[in-house]
DNA sequence: CAGTGAGCGAGCTTCCGCTTGACTT
C-alpha cells in the first residue's frame, strides 16, 4: 500500500510528526543538508556566472539512497524542511537529488502540534526557487570569501590560519574592544557615603556640591576627562567636606514617589538561552546545545536552534492555563503578550524554546533528568512561564536632602537616596533576571519622611573610585553581540566561538 | 669518498550553515 512520504530535516522532529500524522504518513529525515561544495578547490565557477559545482556529501549519498527506496512506495512526497533560507535549499536538494516520479508538494509549519501540521499538510505550496537561489549566493559568498583570503594568511602568517565572513567580524569586535582598553585611562574620583540615624537606617550619596552635579564613574570618557559642569572630587576635596559635614544633620529637601513597574522578557532564542545559561549556570555555550539537544530529543523541548521568541497558539494556552493552575488569575498578563524577535533578518522558521506539551512542571521530572539538563529545563520552564506572566508592581522612593558643610571651603551638600518596595511580584515570583549594570535599583527600604524633617548622620565615609576599562567579552557577551550584529546563525554561534579560539586568534582567561 | 646544501615539485591547510553522533577532556 503506498503512503505518503513527509521529509523534515531532525529526526527527533520526525518521531514526533509521525506520531502526529499516523500509520497513513512514512516520515523521515534529511539530517540536515544533503550537498554541498566539496571541500577541495574553490567549487564555485567564477568565469561562469558563479556556478556552484553541488555535490551529495558521504552521509547525503547515504540518505538519498534511503529515501529513495522509501519513495518507490510512496504516494505523494512532502518536501518539510524548515521554513527558512536553508531549509529551503535542502528541499530543492532533495527534489534535485531524488527525482521523485510521484507528485512534489513544499509543506511548512512552525510550531509542531497536530493542529498546526494538518494545516500545513493541507495547504502545500511549491519550492520557493529566489529563497534557494539566496541560500546558494550566501553560499558562495562564504566560499569566495573564506577560500580567497585564507591563503593569503597560510602565505603571509602561519599555516592553518583562516578568515572567513563571519570569523572575522568576530575576531573584530574582540580586537577593537581590547584596543579601547588599552586606550582608555583611568581617572579618579571620590564619592560621600552618609548613614543615616533614622530608623530604619539608609545609605545615601551626595549628589551634588552647590548645586553642581558630583562625577560618578559614567561621566567620564575613554580618556578620563569628566564631562562640562560636573564637579570631580578629589581625596582632599572629600577629606574636607567630610570633617565638615561632622556632627551636622540633613534636612529634606523633596520626596518623589514614582510607580516601579516591570515587564518580563521573552522567551528563550538560542542566543538567549547561551547568555542565561552562561550567565546563571555557568555553562559554556556548546555545553547548553549539547544539553538542550539532549532535551529536544527525549522530546523535553522544543527546537533549540531558533531565532524566534514566539509560542505557538496552543503552547500559549497552556503555559497561561498553568500560570492561573499554579499562581493563580493575578500572576496571569491580561493580555497575551506577543514578543517579535529583535534579531536582524531573523527566519523565525520554529517557536521560541520552550517546554513540549503537555507541560511538566521541572519537579516532576526530578528523577528523570541529570542534575544539569534539569537546571537547564528549569531555566527554560521559568523563563518560558515568566513570559505570559503580570508585571512587577512598586513604587520607587526618592528623598534629596542637604546642608551646608562647615570648615574649609563651605558648601551646600546634597544626598540622595531610593529605594524600591516592590507591592507585587508579578513574573519576578518565577523569573528572576541578573541585574543588568546600567540599573541600579535598590531594594531598600526608607522610613517614611516628608519635607522639612531632619535627618541626623550618623557616619560619612569617602570611597575613592578609579574608572574601569570597557570589560573584556565573556562567551555570553560576545554572542549576544554577534546576534545584535546579524552574524552568524543559531545553529553555529557555539561554533564560532570554537573556531577563533583554537585558531589561536582569541583566548579563553580566568 | 662521504657528507652537505641547493633546488625542485607535490601535497596540505581554509569558508558557513544544516543536522547528529563519535570522539576526547
Amino acid at each position: 500500500m503506498s503512503k505518503p512520504l513527509v521529509i523534515v530535516e531532525s529526526p527527533a522532529k520526525a518521531k514526533t510528526i509521525s506520531k502526529f500524522l499516523g500509520d497513513e504518513f512514512v516520515v523521515r529525515a534529511s539530517v540536515g543538508h544533503i550537498a554541498d561544495l566539496p571541500s577541495k578547490g574553490l567549487s564555485v565557477d567564477v568565469e561562469n556566472s558563479f556556478k556552484p559545482n553541488y555535490e551529495l556529501t558521504e552521509r547525503g549519498a547515504t540518505i538519498v539512497r534511503e529515501l529513495k527506496a522509501e519513495l518507490k512506495n510512496a504516494s505523494v512526497l512532502y518536501l518539510a524542511t524548515d521554513e527558512d533560507r536553508e531549509g529551503e535549499a535542502i528541499a530543492a536538494h532533495l527534489f534535485e537529488y531524488l527525482k521523485p516520479k510521484v507528485e512534489t508538494k513544499r509543506m511548512v509549519f512552525h510550531e509542531i502540534t497536530k493542529a498546526a501540521i494538518d494545516e500545513a499538510i493541507a495547504h502545500p505550496r511549491n519550492i520557493d526557487m529566489k529563497l534557494v537561489d539566496a541560500a546558494e549566493a550566501r553560499r558562495i559568498l562564504d566560499r569566495l570569501f573564506g577560500y580567497e583570503v585564507s591563503p593569503i594568511l597560510w602565505r603571509k602568517v602561519n599555516r592553518g590560519l583562516s578568515a572567513g565572513r563571519v570569523q572575522s567580524p568576530a575576531i573584530r569586535l574582540v580586537v577593537e574592544r581590547e584596543q579601547e582598553r588599552m586606550a582608555h585611562v583611568s581617572a579618579a574620583y571620590w564619592d560621600l557615603e552618609a548613614a543615616t540615624t533614622t530608623d530604619p537606617k539608609f545609605t545615601a550619596t551626595l549628589q551634588s556640591l552647590d548645586g553642581k552635579r558630583i562625577a560618578t564613574g559614567k561621566d567620564f570618557d575613554s580618556l578620563g576627562v569628566a564631562k562640562d559642569g560636573i564637579v570631580v572630587i578629589n581625596e582632599e576635596r572629600a577629606n574636607q567636606l567630610t570633617a565638615g559635614l561632622q556632627g551636622k544633620s540633613l534636612d529634606v529637601r523633596s520626596v518623589e514617589e514614582k510607580p516601579y513597574r516591570k515587564s518580563p522578557k521573552a522567551p528563550f532564542m538560542t542566543s538567549t538561552l547561551q547568555q542565561e545559561g552562561g550567565n546563571k549556570l555557568r555553562i559554556t555555550a556548546s555545553e547548553v546545545m549539547r544539553l538542550a539537544q539532549g532535551l529536544y530529543e527525549a522530546g523535553y523541548i522544543t527546537y533549540m536552534r531558533t531565532d524566534a521568541v514566539i509560542l505557538g497558539a496552543e503552547a500559549l494556552g497552556a503555559v497561561r492555563d498553568e500560570i492561573i493552575n499554579t499562581y493563580g488569575d493575578k500572576f496571569l498578563a491580561t493580555e497575551p503578550r506577543v514578543y517579535k524577535s529583535k534579531v536582524k533578518n531573523a527566519q523565525e522558521a520554529h517557536e521560541a524554546i520552550r517546554p513540549s506539551l503537555p507541560l511538566r512542571s521541572p519537579e516532576s521530572l526530578a528523577d528523570e533528568l541529570r542534575p544539569n539538563e534539569l537546571a537547564l529545563y528549569r531555566l527554560i520552564w521559568q523563563r518560558t512561564l515568566a513570559s505570559q506572566m503580570s508585571d512587577t508592581n512598586g513604587t520607587t522612593v526618592t528623598v534629596k536632602m542637604g546642608t551646608v558643610s562647615a570648615g574649609t571651603a563651605p558648601a551646600d551638600c546634597e544626598f540622595s537616596a531610593s529605594g524600591t518596595a516592590i507591592s507585587f511580584p508579578g513574573y519576578r515570583q518565577v523569573y528572576q533576571e541578573i541585574a543588568d549594570e546600567n540599573e541600579d535599583e535598590k531594594e531598600a527600604l526608607l522610613p517614611a519622611l516628608k519635607v522639612g524633617d531632619s535627618v541626623g548622620i550618623e557616619s560619612i565615609t569617602a570611597n575613592g573610585h578609579n574608572t574601569s576599562p570597557p570589560a573584556r567579552y565573556t562567551e555570553p557577551t560576545l554572542v549576544k553581540r554577534l546576534e545584535e550584529e546579524g552574524i552568524g546563525r543559531p545553529s553555529t554561534y557555539a561554533s564560532i566561538l570554537g573556531t577563533i579560539i583554537n585558531r589561536g586568534y582569541v583566548w579563553k582567561k580566568g
